[in-house]
DNA sequence: CCATTAATGTTTGAACTTCAAACTAATTAA
DNA sequence: TTAATTAGTTTGAAGTTCAAACATTAATGG
């Protein structure tokens, strides 16, 4: 708990440092959106970070006023948007990116290859088992 | 990153079937107020939350009108005020630590001895990483 | 084909969390 | 004593989120 406060504590500080006018769940969205690919419609991305439409429908607003983020129609099914990156949203986007692989660096720095693949085994199997759990 | 994210959703359907009023935020100022011991003045509760003291006042006050603190004008100095929990707020930080032990039951059961004391290597390090890191 | 049902997004109103800045009161230092 | 510091509160604003009501479009069943 302590650690993944601090962690993202620290991504804050980074956005800002970056000089951006973007907040962490903004950046979350963006990352969210980016890493969605060709599944990017408004309840794809809203699914992906466990938020509602409503809720996304907000976010991707501002960041639309903002410039990070663009609407376009689908051509299939006109129900669908689909959110797209823009430029500036894909430069803040690596930024963020470089930030988690510089603390992945840390952790592997730290550790040998063996307890690495241990930690990943471990972490996978909390993981499945409070995807189970959380019903 | 999802895991921490899954702990915490489901620490807050927890607290929703316990039937209480209040929300995870409001629960996690309890278990600071509980863990501050004799160190619960609002400035350095909110040190151990992490936030400002005005954001701990606004807390305390709706957590005071709930029943769950109350506050208590310091002797030594006036200024200061001393955070204590009500039995109500035992009661629920009661219930709150047995899910954490629960949850931590369940990990230990799910990972073989060797995969546990690399987890906790892996953690204890990211968290002096960081510890130094964040200046 | 048409009416009903379902799915996709948006809007709105409310609640919660948080902060910065201005403020009050009490203590400490010069 | 006066000035500076510390402790806590208040206030106004911004950000996040949800549920519920809504509009639009698609699918389904007679």
């Amino acid at each position: 708990m302590k650690v993944f406060n601090q962690i993202l504590r620290i991504e804050e500080n980074k956005l800002k440092s970056f000089g951006t006018d973007l907040s962490l769940k903004e950046a979350h969205v963006i990352e969210a959106v980016v890493a969605a690919g060709e599944k990017n419609t408004v309840s794809a991305i809203a699914a992906r970070l466990g938020v509602t439409t409503g809720s996304l429908t907000v976010a991707v607003t501002t960041l639309e006023r903002k410039g990070y983020l663009e609407r376009k129609k689908s051509q299939d099914d006109r129900r669908r948007i689909h959110v797209l990156a823009t430029p500036k949203a894909l430069k803040v986007n690596e930024m963020h990116i470089g930030f988690h692989e510089e603390m992945t660096n840390a952790v592997v720095q730290l550790l040998p290859r063996e307890q690495l693949e241990t930690l990943v085994t471990a972490l996978v199997g909390i993981n499945t088992y409070f995807a189970n759990e959380r019903e």
